[in-house]
DNA sequence: TTATTCTGCAACTATTGTGGTAACAGTTAT
DNA sequence: ATAACTGTTACCACAATAGTTGCAGAATAA
């Protein structure tokens, strides 16, 4: 476990959703079934794609959810952004030791190269549509 | 804890080496405190830059390490790789529902995704060189 | 109105990947 | 021989993650 998997499973929910395979008005709990996890984590999930506006959902008795853009314009760095997944690297955050200069500076160096890299990757994940992802996915 | 912070000590202990900030000579020990961890750890990373060619090592009482090639021939990308750090994302491993396609396919739309992801990652560590992270430093 | 069945949210628990620690064998200078 | 380092392994503690549970709120149907 102890792994980031929200990106991956954000984006088999909205594959789902996206395709439709399951008739109108899905819920978390078919959603649950089909990545093979708790309605609960499918409804954490669904939470942070619902404040970032790619997924709308109806409270009460028939609810359900469904995407709130069409799939071609969400894009894998929307639901990477919207889950909030973790950077491509992370940086220690020892203490400086005064005596070596570069204790002291590597960090805002290695900043620099992460968000360099960062950029790059969000550039690629820009280029990636949900559509691209079901169209993948229905070819198979 | 729990994140994966190698990479970024190997960068911080190459740059070290680098710039030779210390002396000649230099031990696990002393790059340890540079780094503020363990000289186990340190010694445990070194090893695997060593594998990789990146560094060479004496042992014996009079042990150091040094860099094995120039800093202007050393990408971040060959630390990247070197200590196996993680991909830029995860694919969730959950068994297939046979009842959904979605569930079923999902899992190589997505290594496709990763993949040209993680090329894009590759390349932009690709193209910084270690002697630039220490001209970062040193310029501070 | 009442019962039902969803979502939304907030604990709490269990698992597991991570670095930290320690111990030991091997190597080389003194 | 002794000392001091590397290389490696095994084990421990911590923390981040997903799983679980419970409950309030909302909408629908009777």
């Amino acid at each position: 476990m102890a792994n980031n998997l929200q990106f991956s499973i954000a984006v088999h929910l909205l594959a789902g959703l996206a395709c439709g395979c399951d008739q109108k008005g899905v819920t978390s709990g078919h959603l649950a079934e089909s990545v093979n996890t708790s309605a609960s984590f499918v409804r954490r999930t669904l939470a942070k794609l619902s404040k970032a506006g790619l997924v709308e959902t109806a409270t009460g008795k028939a609810g359900a959810c469904w995407l709130a853009k069409d799939a071609k314009n969400i894009s894998l760095l929307d639901i990477y952004q919207a889950v909030d997944a973790p950077k491509a690297f992370a940086i220690h955050g020892y203490s400086e030791q005064k005596a070596c200069f570069v204790s002291c500076h590597i960090k805002a160096a290695l900043e620099k190269a992460l968000t360099k890299t960062q950029k790059a990757m969000a550039a690629s994940l820009a280029e990636i549509s949900l559509a691209q992802i079901v169209s993948d996915v229905k070819k198979k």
